[in-house]
DNA sequence: CGAAACGTTGACCGTTTTCAATTACAGTGG
DNA sequence: CCACTGTAATTGAAAACGGTCAACGTTTCG
């Protein structure tokens, strides 16, 4: 979804840039904690988290290799969710006051900032008519098709199952339930590593 | 959620302003239309629709008063969803490619854009956080909560409940009972124009 | 090799959806 | 001024669906 092959970021002068390593499970920062950098994963895979006042709390992204995350930190003092290594992982660290000044130069620089936001926003209300559809099957299907490249169509699963799950609002064993009904029915067929669509559905 | 006293479309020379009047179920534009404007509310309230291939639609945005949308088509060529009137209304035309000059021109001003863009992200993410909490009653309150103003704690409501029920994703019956529950259970309070929310909840 | 996570399936339960019926209310036109 | 119409609000009953709990085989990784 973000294959923006020149990144604003990469515009950035390399002496501004910081690489993080971090560990499983490691907290890069926390919810509440001074906002002070953005960052970009580089390596492995961060998950984004935001804690409710129940007690409950939510992944509010899942930042993979090439995408940014935290820039909403740049217009504010505290960062509104916690950051936590899903996997061995690396990000680079933009600090806030650098990137301020320098999108502030460099308006070309501004609008490529401007234009993954952007990119953002229709993800995200991507993610939001998903959880539209009630019934789990289809909420899955639609999720595959849009997970979908090339003929036919295909969805390379990068992590498993349990992963998902959640982030398209349902129980593993519902997906697994529904997966096994949708692949029965014909409508995909599932390898340990891939889905693919059957034309039709 | 929007309180942008110096919105930056404010910041633009009115000389490029148009305001064009809706009536209620207009469409200012339908998705797949060649993307040539952005747009601000003005009066009354748009409904942002996003078609999917099953035939479904969703309620992407509901814009009000003071609110912009559509402003992912500066980089894009298509609409990615429909704009309908949701009651008489009227919207500020911001043309893309005066827009795109504007933001060149002006870094502040594209600072301002972005920054809007970043609030957005949040709202979104704040609307996605809100669907994985499962219980009705639960999610109906923790959306008073997000919506409150003054006090005591109190949302007004400026459209009925039946349009509320799907932007959180619930049955217009489903809001009915929870309300009903939870005003029996003294959580809320419940006015024809408004619900206060009971401390200690 | 062993532990932890993943994948899978069954049974049961609770909640929401769905369908249906009724009341209330605002706007419309005769 | 008042039927008439459409929408909102409300409640009931039943059905459907996903969640939860549980058990177990499999894979992965240290």
């Amino acid at each position: 979804m973000n294959l923006d092959s020149l990144h604003w970021i990469e515009l950035l002068q390399t002496g501004d840039q910081l690489s993080r390593p971090l560990d499983k499970g490691e907290a890069l920062f926390r919810q509440g904690d001074p906002a002070t950098c953005i960052y970009r994963v580089t390596r492995g895979r961060i998950r984004l988290l935001r804690h409710l006042k129940e007690g409950t709390s939510v992944v509010v992204q899942l930042a993979r290799p090439g995408e940014t995350f935290a820039e909403a930190a740049l217009f504010s003092d505290r960062y509104h969710c916690e950051a936590i290594a899903d996997t061995p992982s690396a990000v680079t660290v933009l600090p806030k006051t650098g990137l301020l000044t320098a999108l502030s130069a460099d308006q070309g620089l501004c609008m490529d900032f401007a234009q993954g936001l952007a990119e953002q926003v229709r993800d995200l209300r991507t993610r939001l008519e998903l959880r539209n559809i009630r019934s789990a099957s289809e909420r899955i299907l639609t999720w595959l098709r849009l997970q979908t490249t090339g003929v036919p169509p295909t969805v390379w699963l990068d992590r498993p199952w349990t992963q998902v799950a959640p982030e398209i609002g349902l129980t593993a064993e519902a997906v697994y339930r529904s997966l096994a009904a949708l692949e029965q029915q014909g409508r995909i067929v599932r390898h340990p590593d891939r889905v693919e669509l059957c034309p039709g559905t």
